[in-house]
DNA sequence: TGTTAGCACTCTTAATGCTTGACTGCTAAT
DNA sequence: ATTAGCAGTCAAGCATTAAGAGTGCTAACA
């Protein structure tokens, strides 16, 4: 069923006015502060009408009324009137991404800190890219008698510091010979193949056999190592600054889930619809996150193909016009960045 | 003045009994639970000349007593019975540090991770060793024509992924001979001795005078960078399990200290007395702490040089005992692993 | 001189009841 | 369809009270 333009109007009304004030809105502040050439009755008629819908909610009987999750996502995708960044905001963000951005997980901090600073909400990120992304190139660099440094350069980023052993009685020639064939071999495959690989090692071959397993085992440990800080994130401490977390056990809560990481792991990775702007709210639906908490999402792609989510994590009672304003304007960044590395 | 046998008893009690039970400690309860031989009343006289000696205080006149900072320090320092980890915590630290240990970094992520869960506080460490640290051996390694990526050795670390610009028009071989160049010049070399290297660049070497700006541009930028981020910390989530921590505006404090970095970096590398444990209390002379936290730690040093300190925050009120176990056994471990390396 | 019992005093905490004010929902009139 | 008016509900703040925990002091005792 559609809602009338005024109900509309009235629903867009007391989102902006909670969001604001963090006080439930009565009929009397509507009219008067809103809408003064109508009465607070009739707009507690609209009211009564639009709790009887599910989108709003009293705490108890003589209180005014708060928005609803179903209420947020409405008014996120449809009532909400968007907000343009400031000069100065905007000059912010060209600031930060001035910096040292050569590798992509940088690019991704200095993402979560524009996010953070700029919505005062705490940011995430997740990168999906790791399964998907391909090897570019492999180095090995000896620096022991029995070790080497692998270098792996990927489409998108660059893994460091894998150790791995080597024979001692190897030569450096033999070694170079190792990295042409495991470099030959690895090129063009994502880690998964790579996992998957099987090689018959004939004669000529067999003393790369302990390195090649070496390798693949670096890749390994690097996937499990990184699997739990896959997750970023980024000003933990923001969620103090809002009244909405007065009580210990809603910091408690709120805290939990963001540290853990794994939950919000989850989410932020489950259903990925092509939506630009994503928004899930605590409580109805999405029990892993806190209660009355939104967390709003959007996706990065890089020719077509999607690399990762970020986002962030708040109040329900959320500034949705400046958070959704800093995530559209840092994807543009973030993929225009990418696109020219590549 | 010294303390009497008794009293050094009824402070190590009353330390033990509130580091239990979080409520201030009265003469019965000590008369009752800890000494039956003694009357209630006698206690109060001995209890009141520790309050006088400023070991004790009260929160109002008919409550029982709480240990004061000095109190704390005491008790570390000389009243503390030390426990001994179980078989299972040692088995546990044995096992987190088997893991992918090759690079320090990954130490001190051990290390903070250890210490955290087997605490059950914050965990945080600073590694001292930036400034000190030797250069050993410095790889460029082509990857674009116009740039290289510059792999740093140092005595103790890795630093990796410092990309720099270099002319289109150098060849491989160029590039090779500049790399040898800067190796000589840069070998054996602190970070701060090369940032304020002057250096002849005659005839034959002014093409790499280009790449040698670079570098050192990129080293800095390293320090810079580096520098909030050498703080580490692990387990932040752990302050909200703690009774201590029940109104927001505590939690609030704590949290912006610890997420803040700067304050605690402050504290941590101020003064470094040699001793083993070192316990600093907020308010009472450090006042950037959080109030009623402790901040304990300790160092580690490497053939005999300090290169760094860990340790724990967490409430006053934190059980010290299994807390400076916790720090004396991974401390053994840390060290016998960087001694290993060198 | 050190120890103890007893008692008065202080202060916190929780429970209770009361008042005020902010809303709503309903009804009847416009 | 809108509005004004009114009764009913609930939260929040405030004062009062009672109970309980703990101390300090004093006087008596070993």
């Amino acid at each position: 069923m559609e809602l009338s333009e005024r109900k509309k109007k009235i629903l867009q009304i007391v989102v902006d006015d909670y969001i604001d004030t963090a006080v439930p809105v009565s009929s009397k502040v509507i009219s008067e502060k809103y809408m003064q050439n109508v009465s607070s009755a009739t707009i507690r008629s609209e009211l009564s009408a639009l709790e009887e819908l599910g989108y709003l909610t009293q705490l108890h009987t003589s209180s005014g009324r708060v928005p609803s999750a179903e209420a947020y996502k409405l008014y996120v995708s449809d009532l909400m009137v968007k907000e343009h960044l400031s000069k100065k905001e905007l000059d912010y963000i060209k600031e930060i991404f001035l910096q040292k951005a050569d590798n992509i997980e940088n690019v991704f901090k200095n993402a979560l800190k524009v996010i953070s600073e700029l919505s005062g909400y705490t940011s995430v990120a997740v990168s999906q890219s790791a399964v998907e992304d391909k090897i570019k190139e492999i180095r090995f660099f000896r620096f022991r008698e029995d070790k080497a440094l692998v270098l792996i350069v990927t489409e998108l980023k660059l893994l460091k510091d894998n150790y791995i052993e080597i024979p001692k009685e190897m030569t450096d020639a033999e070694l170079e010979e190792a990295n042409a064939f495991i470099n030959k071999l690895f090129k063009e495959k994502s880690f998964e193949e790579i996992c998957n690989l099987e090689v018959d090692f004939d004669e000529s071959f067999s003393g790369y056999k302990t390195i090649f397993i070496n390798v693949i085992d670096a890749l390994k440990a690097y996937f499990s190592a990184k699997e739990d800080s896959k997750l970023m994130i980024d000003g933990q401490d923001k969620i103090l600054r809002h009244k909405d977390f007065l009580d210990v056990d809603r910091i408690k809560e709120f805290l939990e889930v963001v540290t853990s990481k794994d939950k919000l792991l989850d989410i932020m990775t489950e259903d990925n619809r092509e939506l630009k702007i994503n928004v899930k709210i605590g409580s109805e639906g999405y029990e892993k996150l806190p209660k009355d908490s939104s967390l709003v999402t959007a996706s990065y792609s890089v020719h077509g193909k999607k690399i990762g989510t970020y986002g962030v994590i708040g109040p329900s009672r959320m500034d949705y016009q400046k958070v959704v304003a800093v995530l559209e304007n840092v994807g543009r960044i973030i993929e225009s960045i990418l696109a020219d590395k590549e």
